[in-house]
DNA sequence: CCCTTACTTGCTTGCAGCCAACAAGTTTGC
DNA sequence: GCAAACTTGTTGGCTGCAAGCAAGTAAGGG
């Protein structure tokens, strides 16, 4: 007979659980607290393990939020695909947008933590730097895709240059996000994002 | 006779040549190591102290950089007035990117410590939130005063939300400074601006 | 006037508390 | 029994505080 609470798990379970419970530990305390503030003996003890499973584990405070970085962006960009769909152009970054939205309210702490994480790394020698780098231009390259498509399919201007195109839209999206985060209460991220939907057809789209 | 190294100076003085130094001394640190690695007894001793003033001054590591915070965009806010004049509508909005875009060239460390200094302020619980957003209320209010009196002159569309404008335009400049922090060599900001510009009288002038 | 004495302000040094990172030990699953 | 998961002991370094020293300033008697 063994105690209901500490059910009997495989090696490979185990430690799959530990890494969860982990990460999810420490989105939440650095949505409460900040990075800076949270503590790794405290991410350990939330999660329900001791202070020092999460140095053994991620080698350092830097890669367990390395790690917490590439877990959200994952998730985000799954959650993304399905919005899109087989549309191009004007059309798919609407659907991008409205994705971005449903997420935000879906789980505010975990877009919090994610962009909160990709701002912190212009720090210079932010050791985070290359992964999220790495994540912008994989944004990058399909948003490109989406408007390179449009100006073959007709409904983006011809005149457009993508590149500089996709970098005014996610530059408009993570500043808007920025101000978001910043402080949500001034104005709603559905109405900055509805914002930027109009002017991206006004600039883009064909007349 | 006085020893040339060591002039007499009034107290006044001699605390405003140190708080100068000292506030030098965290801009060139932070720009170099990021907030987060620089220490305040590196600050000290790089400013010619010893490693306890910084903290019997400013009182605390986040008191410095709300300081450091608040002696840039004084600077950058000075610099920005004379450039726009007596323009408003599109015309004060393409002049304050010029005047931006010259700062950043003139002195970019002096630029991404703001930035990134605003940018780390998104983190939760952070003590220098408040003064970036009271920073972001006043640039916001010129800003939407120039497309107020561009609407009543008639340069700017009569169905543009000066609120939301100023939302857009606001969040796409902290957007694009973003990319150029993150990766300056991808894109100049030059171009980036050039972009902003461009859309922005696409958005927002009379045809 | 100037120069001694009392006082203020600027600055340094020593120390306590806290944290990340590492290493050695213990438990759990295979 | 042995390897992987996890815990506990320890160290070096950093912030923030407080006590003390030194440079500057003001006031009174000659």
């Amino acid at each position: 007979m063994s105690a209901p609470d500490t059910p009997r798990r495989t090696q490979a379970e185990r430690s799959a659980l530990s890494d969860k419970r982990m990460l999810e530990a420490a989105i939440k305390l650095m949505v409460e607290r900040g990075v800076e503030k949270t503590t790794l003996a405290a991410i350990g003890q939330e999660a329900g393990y001791s202070r020092g499973l999460v140095t053994h584990r991620f080698g350092s405070k830097a890669g367990l939020f390395r790690q917490v970085m590439r877990w959200i962006s994952q998730r985000w960009s799954e959650h993304l695909q399905p919005y899109v769909g087989e549309r191009d152009g004007v059309e798919a970054l609407a659907a991008f947008l409205a994705a971005h939205r449903d997420f935000a309210q879906q789980s505010p702490e975990t877009m919090r933590a994610l962009f909160a994480l990709w701002f912190e790394a212009v720090s210079p020698a932010s050791e985070m730097l290359p992964g999220v780098l790495e994540d912008h231009r994989r944004l990058g390259s399909r948003i490109r895709g989406w408007i390179e498509s449009g100006i073959r399919s007709g409904s983006v201007r011809r005149d457009v240059d993508p590149g500089m195109a996709t970098a005014q839209f996610l530059g408009t999206l993570f500043g808007l996000t920025y101000q978001w985060l910043a402080d949500p209460r001034r104005r709603s991220l559905e109405q900055l994002l509805k914002g930027l939907e109009t002017n991206t057809r006004r600039v883009l789209a064909t007349p």
